[in-house]
RNA sequence: GGGCCGUUAGCUCAACAGGCAGAGCAGGGCACUCUUAAUGCCAAGGCUGGAGGUUCGAUUCCUCCACGGCCUACCA
C-alpha cells in the first residue's frame, strides 16, 4: 500500500475520533513510569506508552505498550470495556500514544498484564512505524529520523542512554574534585586552540566575522590567570573538515585545567577518571572491543613517543631519510608527503595506533607540534605532553600548559613560519593574559565522542551523536 | 576531494544469465474473548532513487545526477 494511502486511513481514524468528540491529540494525564509495575501491585494503576503491537482476537485483544522505562503487555476486553471505549479500541493504531487505567493480573500464561478499565487517546499516529520484527535497519533513516530509531531500536536508546550516564559520571567526579563547571565562548574572533579550519559565521550589528570555536583551550586557561583554580568545560567545538566514521563537524570535548599541576598529574587524573567511569558501567576491567578485548586495568602503559620510533628501526626520528626509510621497510605508502613531522604522524597513525588497544599513554612529544605546551625540562626541542590511546584510537591530549608569555609569542611566531593551508593570526589577547601571570598548570581535553564509542561499542561516531550531519535530502 | 559498493511496496528482504516485479510485516475486509512475530480466509498496494542511452524488450547492461555506506585524504 501506497505512502499516501497509509496516510489515508490514518487520516479517516482522525476523523473517526473528531466525529464522536474527542480531540486525538490529549493533554496532561498522571501516570506512573511501566517499569515500576509489579505482580504484587493491587488496585487501580495508572500508565501512558505508545502501542508496539496488536493482537485482535475480536472481541478482546492484546497490546504492548512501552514507555521509556519499559513495556508491558495490555488486555483490552469488551465485557470489560462496553460498547463505546471497545469501539474506540478499534479506531486504535500501532504506534498511538494512550493513556491506561486498570489493573494488574497475570495471564494464564504467566505473564504480567494491565486489564485496561478505561484509556484515553494522547496521540493519534498519521505516519507508519517500521516493522516490528526486523525494525528499522536503513542506516540513513536511522540518522534522518532518529526519534524512528530510538522507538524501534532498543540498542540505539541504550547507547544514547550510556552517552548521558557518562557525561554525568565525568561531572560528578569533576565536581567532586574541586572542579568547576563553566561556559566559554563558542564565537571567536580568532579561530585557537587547535589547528582546524574554523567555521566562519557573521555579526550584523558589529559588522564583524566571528568563527565557531574550534577548541576553548585559550579562554579556559584565562580562566586560570583569573584565580580560577580548577575549571572544566563540556560542549561543542566546531571544526570544518571531512566527515568520517571518527569525525563529525560538531563534536563534543572536555576541556579542563589545573592550576599548579603538570601533565603528570592529568596522567593520573585521566586514569582515575576513565576508571571511575568503567567500574560504574561495566562491572568489569574488561570490555569487549570487536574481536578483542580492552583491559582498563590500571596501572596504564606508558610508552615514550621517541620509543615507538626505535620499535620500528629509525634511529634518528629528526631525519627525514631515516623515517622514509621505515615507511618502505613496512611496504607503506607516504602519500606523496615531505614535511617530517607530517611524515611522522602518518607513520605514527599506521604503524602505531592501531596496536593500542588497552589504554596507552603515549609520552613527550616534538614542540613544532605542541605550540601550547611547556618544553621539556633541559629539552626545549621536545614538551610535556601525552596522548591517550584506547581501541586504536585517540582519546585524550594532555600537557604542562605553557605559561611563559615571551615563549608562547615566540612559539605562536614559529608557527606562522611553518607551511600552512590556514591563514594564521597571533592571539594578541592570549598573550596579554599570559603577561598578567598564568600559574603553572596542567591541562586535558577528551573527545568524548569517541570516549563513547568505545565504551558501547560502536564503530562509527554517528551511532553516538543524536543527530549528525547529513546532507539535506533534495 | 578520490576509490569501491548500495538505493526494488510504509518497513525488512527476493527476483539465475536482459523476458509479465514477488514474499513477510504494517494497512483494509471477514472470522475469532488468554495472545505474545497470534491465527485462518479475501482483496489491495510498485514510474524498481532521478535523467538519458543500448536493446524487439532494462530492476538487470552503459553514461550522468542525487543521497547513503565503507575505505582513503584534510582534521598536529
Amino acid at each position: 500500500m501506497s505512502e499516501d494511502a497509509l496516510r489515508k486511513e490514518k487520516m479517516t481514524k482522525i476523523e473517526w475520533w473528531k466525529s464522536q468528540g474527542i480531540e486525538p491529540y490529549g493533554r496532561k494525564f498522571i501516570r506512573e513510569p511501566i517499569v515500576s509495575l509489579t505482580a504484587e501491585r493491587k488496585g487501580q494503576i495508572s500508565i501512558a506508552g505508545r502501542i508496539m503491537t496488536i493482537r485482535r482476537h475480536g472481541k478482546a485483544a492484546f497490546c504492548d505498550v512501552m514507555d521509556q522505562s519499559g513495556k508491558i503487555q495490555i488486555y483490552f476486553k469488551k465485557d470489560i470495556l462496553g460498547e463505546v471505549l471497545f469501539e474506540r479500541f478499534r479506531n486504535l493504531d500501532v504506534g498511538d500514544i494512550i493513556g491506561i487505567k486498570g489493573e494488574l493480573f497475570t495471564t494464564h500464561t504467566g505473564q504480567l498484564t494491565v486489564l485496561v478499565r478505561d484509556f484515553v487517546l494522547l496521540s493519534k499516529i498519521i505516519g507508519t512505524l517500521p516493522e516490528k520484527w526486523h525494525g528499522l535497519k536503513d542506516v540513513e533513516v536511522r540518522y534522518r529520523k532518529r526519534y524512528l530509531d530510538l522507538i524501534m531500536n532498543p540498542q540505539a536508546q541504550k547507547v544514547f542512554e550510556t552517552r548521558i550516564k557518562i557525561l554525568n559520571l565525568i561531572r560528578d567526579f569533576l565536581n567532586e574534585a574541586g572542579f568547576v563547571e563553566v561556559e566559554t565562548p563558542m564565537m571567536h574572533p580568532i579561530p585557537g586552540g587547535a589547528e582546524a579550519r574554523p567555521f566562519i559565521t557573521h555579526h550584523n550589528a558589529l559588522d564583524m566575522d566571528l568563527y565557531l570555536r574550534i577548541a576553548p583551550e585559550l579562554y579556559l586557561k584565562k580562566l586560570l590567570v583569573g584565580g580560577m583554580e580548577r575549571v572544566y568545560e563540556i560542549n561543542r567545538s566546531f571544526r570544518n573538515e571531512g566527515i568520517s566514521t571518527l569525525h563529525n563537524p560538531e563534536f563534543t570535548m572536555l576541556e579542563l585545567y589545573s592550576a599548579y599541576d603538570d601533565y603528570q598529574e592529568m596522567m593520573k587524573l585521566t586514569e582515575k577518571l576513565i576508571c571511575h567511569i568503567t567500574q560504574n558501567i561495566f562491572d568489569t576491567e574488561e570490555i569487549d572491543f570487536g574481536d578483542t578485548k580492552i583491559n582498563f586495568q590500571s596501572p596504564w602503559k606508558k610508552i615514550y613517543w621517541q620509543d615507538c620510533w626505535k620499535q620500528l628501526g629509525i634511529n634518528n626520528w629528526r631525519d627525514v631519510n631515516d623515517v622514509k626509510k621505515a615507511f618502505s621497510d613496512l611496504h607503506l605508502d607516504t602519500e606523496g608527503k615531505q614535511d617530517l613531522f607530517e611524515l611522522l604522524d602518518l607513520l605514527f597513525k599506521r604503524a602505531i595506533e592501531p596496536k593500542l588497544i588497552d589504554p596507552t599513554f603515549v609520552i613527550k612529544f616534538p614542540v613544532e607540534t605542541s605550540p601550547l605546551a611547556k618544553s621539556w625540562p633541559g629539552e626545549p626541542s621536545m614538551v610535556e605532553r601525552f596522548e591517550l590511546f584506547i581501541g586504536g584510537l585517540e582519546v585524550a591530549n594532555a600537557y604542562s600548559e605553557l605559561n611563559d608569555p615571551l615563549e608562547q609569542k615566540k612559539r605562536f611566531e614559529q608557527e606562522l613560519q611553518r607551511p600552512s593551508e590556514r591563514p594564521k593570526v597571533i592571539d594578541q589577547d592570549y598573550i596579554e593574559a599570559l603577561e598578567y601571570g598564568m600559574p603553572p598548570a596542567g591541562g586535558l581535553g577528551i573527545g568524548i565522542d569517541r570516549l563513547v564509542m568505545i565504551l558501547t561499542g560502536c564503530n562509527s561516531i554517528r551511532d553516538v551523536i543524536l543527530f549528525p550531519l547529513l546532507r539535506p535530502r533534495q
